[in-house]
Parts: C-alpha cells; structure tokens; sequence
DNA sequence: GGTCAACCGGAGGGATGCCTCATATTATTC
DNA sequence: GAATAATATGAGGCATCCCTCCGGTTGACC
C-alpha cells in the first residue's frame, strides 16, 4: 500500500463529503466525552446533522470512528507524558505521570473508557496501549531504581490503579470533581518505598492483564 | 398496618403463586450475581421458567426484586460484618471488615453494583446503606483512635475503596479472580498511620457522597 | 365438584440501538 | 451545462428491553 494509497483512504475526495466526516468527528468527541466509548452512533449521526448511513459510509464500524475522534489527542498525551520521565526527581516524575493520566481520564469519560479496555487485533489501539504500558513501565522502574517506589509493585498494579480511577471518577464527575486527585494522593502512600508491608497475593501477569481489558471491553 | 397485613403482601396465598415467587428469586439472585442489577428483567421470567408478566405481577419494580433477592444475603453480610468490630486489635479489625466485604463484592457482581448505588425515597435500601455507613465509621474511627489508621481519612475515603474494588473486580473477574486482595493488601498501606504524608484535596462531604451514589445509579 | 377470586401467560405497543440498501443528490470533470 | 462517479439519505429489518392488559387457567374454600 502506497502513501499514496493512504491519502487516497484519508481523505474523501469530495469537499462535502470532507466536511461531514470532520462535523462527524466533533460531534463523536464530544459525545463520547459524555457518554463514554458505548455511545450512541445514532446519536451522534444527529448531532452531527447527517444521516446514519453517511455515519457508516465513513467509519464502517465504531472502532473506526473512536479511533478517528481519539487518536490524535492520544497520540498528544503519549507525548506530553514524556515530560514526566525528563523530571529529575524519579518520584515526582512518577506523581506526574500519574496527575497527568488521571486529569485527563477525568476529563473524558471516552478517554477513561478507551484506556481500560483493549481490542484485539487492532494494530492501532495496540500500538497506543503498547506504548502506554512502556511508558508506565518506565516511569516505575526509574522511582524503584532510585528507591523511592516499593519494589514488590508492577504495571499491572499501576493498570489496576488506572482501572479504580476511572471508577471514582465516574462517580464523583458530578458531585466532587476533583475527589480523583484526593484519591491519587491517598494510593500515592501506598507505592511509597518506605515502610511497605509484604502483600500476600501476586502481581497479575501481563496475559491476565491482557484478557481483563479485552473483557472490560467484550461485556456489554 | 398490622403485622397481619404484613404478612398478608409477604406470602401470596395460594401455593402456585409462592412457588413462582420463589423460582423468581432464585433466577434474579443467579442472574444479578451474573450481569449486575440492571440485568434483563425478561431473561429473569425466562430463567425461572415463569412469564413475564408474572414476574411483574409479583414485583412490580426492579426494586422490588432485586430487594427481595439481596435483602437477605445483605442483612446477613450486616450482621456477619460485626465481628469485626469484636477483634481485640483495631487495625485487624479495619483489614478484617475490608477483606471480608471486598469478598462479598467480587463474589456477586450484583451485590457489588447494590453497594456502589443508593436508591432515593426507598426506606429499605436506605437502611441498609446507612447501615453499612454506620459499620465503617465504627471500624475506621476504632482504628484512628488506636493510632493505627491515619487520622486524616474519612469514611468517603472507605466508599471510594470499595467503588474502586467494585471496578477491579469487574475487571479481573475472569482472567485473576483473586487479584482484589492484592490490591486491598496495597490500598491498606495508604491508610496506615505510619506512612501517611499530608493530602492536598478535602474529603468528600456527605452530600457528595449521597449524590455520588445516587448519580451512579441513575447513569444507565 | 362448583364457584370465584387470585393468578398466569404472552401478545403487543413503545423505545432504543445497530446496520443495510435502494434511491436521490451533488461535486467535479470535461 | 451535461455526464458521471462519489456521496448522502432515511426508511426499514432485526434485535433487545420495558411494561401493560386482557383472556384464559387454577388453587382454595364451601
């Protein structure tokens, strides 16, 4: 497949037809920042002010469009978190990676959504989510390296972390909208290197992990 | 309201209607266990070999069934949850209440959505919640005042602990289905006294709470 | 065993959502 | 200003769920 080719699938021809797709994307952003990823398509077609098969002529399924209306705002997460590994402080780097991802679950119930679940064989949504693990993969390792992290914890503790987030915030988005960061700061004790109790079950394993997102997302 | 008419609405009169009643219960307590409280109340009538408007004839609201499906596993759970209040250590008595109720939630994910939601103008529900308020503010204040729970948390702080469990379990139900205890094991190491450093965000108030609750259950 | 109130069944109306397809429209090209 | 290929439309089929209502059934009581 050409570049070539590429632009031809990214952009429609016609300007009209431009025009609807990009109306299409706004309104699925703004629809899935509400309702999170299991919004209505019907809905957003409307809110569009388009027909329901122009919705299906461009973004044949809902991944399609979630990775339409995310993408290049994912894309600017994973990048701005780097800042957090260029922190000199490993433990900071480390509260502000966490600040940063859990601001913005808070301020997107589809971004929320989206980073809780997988969908396989998606090479795209696996590339962000790989990349995601990496990064938090990194930013714990440097806080355990210097010491300052508890090292009997892993990703797969920080996913959880991400999971419980994103339960509180669908809670308190309405009534305390800012009871994620109490909370952070109250889990931020519990990675803390210092003083830490043994845990007596195990870490979960990068496949059971896996299978957890792919159910999050399979269960209706 | 005598006792007599109490009675009365508690046991249909003839024999058919009670045994219904009964295969209801029995197919809403597996199904809410399975899919949650906003299970299909036709799949319910299904299950218990019944039709559906039997189902309805015998409880008219989704409230009334999931009550008489949870009421009494709940008031059992209430009066289970006491001994946690006997311990002689404060601080096992705070990690018993915890693992025992986490348990309970990844056990039925019904009893796990019950916990998360309050259902307004309902004296039932209300008084098993505040029921359960009352227990956690006994644990944890025990705690505190022992010096072995951090001084600085509130019984919000427990709610959010067990929306957060709520979420992990609905998560790793089927690929780790041990993995809350883990991360009970963790979350307790926040709550120390020991290693507890300041929290910028206040507590949730009650209202907060309430409308926290209230909110998560009105959400489709 | 007959009567009757209590009970049951399940069709059906209404809502919502997904997705497709035949038809109508229109931007672009010549 | 045609011709045409790309595009848009939205009715409609299918599925699921909620809930109601009325005709038919049956247990209980005399």
């Amino acid at each position: 497949m050409s570049q070539a080719d590429i632009e031809q699938v990214r952009l429609p021809r016609r300007r009209d037809a431009q025009e609807r797709r990009d109306k299409l994307i706004a309104a699925a952003q703004r629809e899935f920042a509400v309702r999170g990823v299991d919004a209505s398509l019907e809905k957003i077609a409307r809110d569009a002010g388009v027909a329901i098969g122009t919705l299906y002529r461009h973004f044949p399924t809902r991944l399609d469009l979630l990775l339409a209306a995310f993408e290049p705002r994912l894309q600017e997460f994973l990048d701005g978190a780097k800042k957090a590994l260029e922190r000199d402080d490993p433990w900071e780097g480390f509260v502000c990676y966490l600040e940063n991802l859990f601001g913005m679950q808070a301020g997107d119930r589809g971004f929320n959504d989206f980073l809780s679940r997988r969908f396989p064989g998606h090479a795209n949504t696996e590339r962000i989510h790989d990349q995601m693990c990496r990064q938090i993969q990194d930013v714990l390792t440097r806080a355990q390296n210097a010491g300052v992290a508890r090292p009997d914890i892993t990703q797969g503790d920080i996913v959880n972390l991400i999971w419980s987030n994103g339960r509180i915030i669908d809670a308190t988005r309405a009534a305390a909208p800012n009871a994620w960061r109490r909370y952070l700061y109250l889990m931020l004790d519990a990675y803390r290197a210092e003083r830490a109790h043994p845990i007596p079950e195990p870490p979960m394993t990068d496949e059971q992990l896996y299978d957890a997102m792919v159910q999050l997302n399979e269960r209706e």
